[in-house]
Order: C-alpha cells, then sequence, then structure tokens
DNA sequence: CGAGCCATTGAATGCCATCAATTTTAGTGG
DNA sequence: CCACTAAAATTGATGGCATTCAATGGCTCG
C-alpha cells in the first residue's frame, strides 16, 4: 500500500467505474447511455469472492443482484438427500440473483478469483422506474438463461455422452466469443466433477469419453484443462 | 347460429372480456386493475386451436404473444436429425412466446382444444411502456418458467424413472392446486408417449414404472389418465 | 520431494433402452 | 348398443451404455 489514497484491500468498496467496466457492452448496464450510467454508480459496489467461495446459498433471501465483471460461477442446486446438480455455469456479462421467489433456490459459487458488481435489490428496482429499459434489458437475459436451459434439457434427455461434452465445449466456446475471447482453445473453469455433475454422468465417463474424443482427433488436449477443437465447424452439424 | 348477433365461429375474434377471464388471478394481466385491464381488452383477440394443431413453430418469427386461458400446451424442441425433446408442458394462466430470439427456437403444441388469448408483439411491447408493472410482472413469470426449467434438469440429471414420474406428478398437482382445481386426484393431458419424452424415459419404462407404483399401493389409476396419489404427503419428502 | 487430490484406466454390475408380442382402450360405423 | 379396427398401453426377453467399484497414474503445491 504505496499511497494514502489507496483503499484498504475489503472485499466491498465503491466506484466501480461503469463507464470502462469491460463487460459493459454485453452486460445489463450496457442498454444506459454514459449520462445515465454515473447513476447507476452510485448504487453499486465491488465484491470480490476468492476461488471456492459461495456468493449465496439455497434458502438465503434474494436482497442482492450481482453483475458479474470477471471470473466463473457455478449454479447448483442441493436436494435434501444431499444429492447435488449443477444447473448452470455463469461468465462475465452475467447478471445473477433474478428469482420469482424470496428465497434462493440454488447456490452460487466462484469457480476462480471471481469479480461482482453489487446491487441492494430494492435500490436496483427503484431503479427500474427510472430507467424501464433497463427491467427490458434483465427481461432479455433471462429470456436468454431459460433458452438456455431448455437447451440442456434436450442435452440430458436425448444426448449421448459424446455429445454431452462437445455441446458444452461449443457452448464455452461461444461464450468466449461473446466476450470476445477466441472461440478456439477453450479453457475449462472447473474440474472434471463439475463438469460431469453437470453433464448427468460420471467423473468416469467424462474421462474415458474425452480420451476417445482425443483418440478420434476430434479435440487436443493442452493439460487438463485447456482443448482445441480440431474441426470445430464440422461438430455443430451432428448435433442440434 | 339463432340470432343474428351471434359472430360465425371463426378462430379469431376480437372482445375477450377481461374483467370476468377465468385465469385473471394468475395471469399476467392479473396485476392491472378493472380500469385499466379495459385498455388491455382492446388490443387482444381470442383463438381457439383444436387438439392437436401447432400454435407455432420452431424457425417462425416471434411476432405474437400468448396467454392460454383453457386446455394445455407442450413445447418441445427438434434437433437436426429429428430427435425430438418436450422441455415444458404449460397451462391456464401461462404466458406463451417470449423469446430473446427473433425466431422461435421450440414449437407450441396444443395437447387439448385450448383458448388462447392473442396480442401483437410490438403492440404489447407499446403497452408495457404505459403499464411498467405489466412488464415485471411478466419477467416473473419467466423467472418461474427459468426456475422450473433448473428442477427439470435436477431431475433429468439425478433421478430415477420412479422419482421422475412421482415429481411430474407432484408439479401436475400443484398446478391444478394453483388454478384452484383439486390437488388430488390429477390428470394426464398428453399420451404416455409424451410423459416419456419429457422424462427422459422410454414408453415402456413409463408403463413399467406405473405398475410399479400402482403394485406399491403409491398411487391408483382411474382409466389411463386419471391418477390418485394415495399418500401425497409423504411423497415429497423423499425428493427435492 | 512427498503428500494429497485429481484424472485416467480397467472390470463387473445394473438400470433403462430396444426389440417383440399381447392386451386394452378409444373411436367409428353398422 | 355392439362389433370392428387402429392406436395406445402393457408386458416380456434381451442387450448396451453408462455406472459402480477398484486400482493406477499424474499434477500441484506446500
Amino acid at each position: 500500500m504505496k499511497h494514502p489514497s489507496c483503499r484498504p484491500s475489503i472485499v466491498t468498496k465503491n466506484n466501480p467505474k461503469c463507464a470502462q467496466c469491460s463487460v459493459r457492452l454485453i452486460a445489463f448496464c450496457g442498454i444506459l447511455e454514459d449520462k445515465d450510467i454515473l447513476q447507476l454508480e452510485t448504487i453499486s459496489k465491488n465484491k470480490n469472492i476468492p476461488k471456492g467461495n459461495s456468493i449465496f446459498l439455497q434458502g438465503d433471501e434474494v436482497k442482492t443482484f450481482y453483475n458479474i465483471k470477471q471470473g466463473s460461477v457455478k449454479i447448483y442446486k442441493l436436494s435434501h438427500d444431499g444429492r447435488k446438480q449443477i444447473v448452470g455455469f455463469m461468465y462475465p456479462g452475467d447478471f445473477l440473483g433474478m428469482s420469482d421467489q424470496d428465497l434462493f433456490t440454488y447456490n452460487a459459487e466462484a469457480l476462480e478469483d471471481t469479480k461482482l458488481c453489487q446491487f441492494n435489490k430494492t435500490v436496483l428496482e427503484n431503479f427500474f422506474l427510472k430507467f424501464p429499459k433497463v427491467e427490458s434489458k434483465i427481461l432479455n437475459l433471462v429470456n436468454h438463461e431459460l433458452a438456455a436451459a431448455q437447451d440442456q434439457i434436450f442435452l440430458l434427455g436425448k444426448y449421448s455422452a459424446k455429445e454431452r461434452l462437445l455441446q458444452f465445449f461449443l457452448n464455452i466456446s461461444s461464450q468466449r466469443e461473446k466476450l470476445g475471447w477466441g472461440g478456439n482453445p477453450i479453457r475449462l473453469s472447473m474440474p472434471r466433477s463439475d463438469i460431469a455433475n453437470y453433464l448427468g454422468l460420471t467423473i468416469e465417463t467424462v474421462s474415458r469419453t474425452l480420451s476417445e474424443l482425443k483418440k478420434d482427433q476430434i479435440i487436443k488436449m493442452i493439460g487438463t484443462h485447456d482443448i482445441f477443437l480440431n474441426n470445430k465447424d464440422q461438430i455443430p452439424q451432428y448435433l442440434t
């Protein structure tokens, strides 16, 4: 800490500097013009979540919304008998915390060190009244999430293990492209156990299937978490 | 047609009479007061879809929204190689047609003779500008749909055949209760093939599992489409 | 460099799918 | 109302893909 002007490294601090935010173009705040986004800045706070930490838990009261600026997050549900199912992964630009319930129906946990923009629920809802198009934008994002969930239902209901993994890789690829990063190769920010759980498979099946995909020259792996898709354009044909 | 005042039996006609609509309390229009709902009435049309007919198809342009007044609808996706996956069923009070895309990503088909309230997309979106809380209500409904889709992901990823069927019955039961009908017995408005497809199973497995549930006295069937849940309150414990 | 976790590979089991046949239901017309 | 027919549902026999159980290999990080 060199200068007195440096804030202490607390988890929550003000002044997110929305105007030059890296996810502004794809996030909900992107529909606000420069003059209006200053108002949003005054009601938002930065929050850093270290890898492996929870952002909120199933059963917690919904009183905060989040915007992901950096990192990645897994969303999972627990049944009363302890079974766990990951229902989604979220990435920079995604809006987190919307619910039709008063309590969260799922857990959110950081897969890597993650930076969030945090809003008080009531305050942001009042902000909607002044800028209705912000709420429209969020409706749009939720609809997008719903479409993704329906795709996942298709995957779980009809795809083989090999198809599930390939579809998963393509999803990550297009996610990266949306963020302006390269769509190939891709990086898996989660362990095999999370991939398996998300895809309705076991770790062993994921591992075996990856070995097959490597043998068949469909993918190439650099280490255990970076994957190059060999004929990426050919893959979608035999899915969807 | 006894009186000249009777309209011809066309599929689409005006004057839905929102004020005394049977689904008003649970549908999106329920947040409007009596004086405001008259304005909604002027932009809505009635539409009847006979059993088995499509409401819209995957790839169709999104230019109409629907509100289900009576009947039931199945939502399903097709992959390019012809595989089909039902991703949801919709019932009276549900809002149909929202999308983040310009084209529908799924098909909607009436499971029984169904009555809809129809809105032009652009017109209803302009209506939102005048009554923003209508859009808030729809955001709420979409969030509810998303939560249901996440539940279905859990079901497909972690539940056994027996659990899938029981969960499905409980869902229908609570749907009926929301409509003020009895939650037990329940009526299946779709054939076995649709149940199987929705639950990620085959017709044969559904049939076999139903036989087991009957043998174990967990359900009692009246005909092939009416089901009485014997100890309904006990069932949820061993799910969720 | 070693400990512990994560990933991979192997062998055997099991649940649900597939293939096949029968029974029941529902719809139609005599 | 009943016979007739086609579709839907049920039941049986077999098989396969992914799981489960078990062991080995390979990172990663103190």
